[in-house]
DNA sequence: CACATGACTGACT
DNA sequence: AAGTCAGCCATGT
């Protein structure tokens, strides 16, 4: 299962001597587990490994997810609003949006179409 | 060391 | 309803 973030603020907990870090590993583990039309949030991941108020580290983790093997569908990750926050971080401006559509996930405005009823939360379908 | 800058969020104005 | 602030903390300058 998957190791709970470190929460004591600047422990060394999440820097490993490969220069891997925890709180990444997990990050990637749960945006792994998001299946296929559905969206979940930073905050809902930082949650999850609780973090509640960590959802910057996320995102930040998320920035250096496009180099990691096996891919992750980083596409599923969208702000609390269900807007593509993350867009200009993908290969071109309208990949995450085409990524999005090409699982039946519909995108206005850079904003999730039926985010409620897309939202995966990662509490709830994998388990506190 | 100080300061700025984020794929963020919730509270407050 | 839209803007601002305050937490957040790794990285870069």
């Amino acid at each position: 299962m998957l190791r709970r973030m470190n929460m004591t603020g600047t422990d060394h907990d999440t820097s490993l001597p490969g220069g891997r870090r925890d709180l990444f590993a997990d990050v990637m583990a749960v945006v792994r587990a998001i299946p296929r039309g559905r969206v979940t949030t930073y905050g809902a991941i930082a949650k999850y490994l609780g973090a509640v108020r960590s959802s910057r580290m996320v995102g930040y983790c998320m920035n250096s997810s496009h180099r990691v093997r096996p891919a992750v569908p980083a596409h599923r990750v969208v702000n609390r609003n269900g807007m593509l926050t993350g867009k200009h971080h993908f290969a071109t401006p309208t990949r995450m949006q085409e990524l999005l559509e090409r699982e039946r996930v519909k995108v206005q405005d850079d904003v999730v179409v039926d985010f409620a009823e897309r939202f995966w939360d990662p509490g709830v379908h994998l388990g506190i």
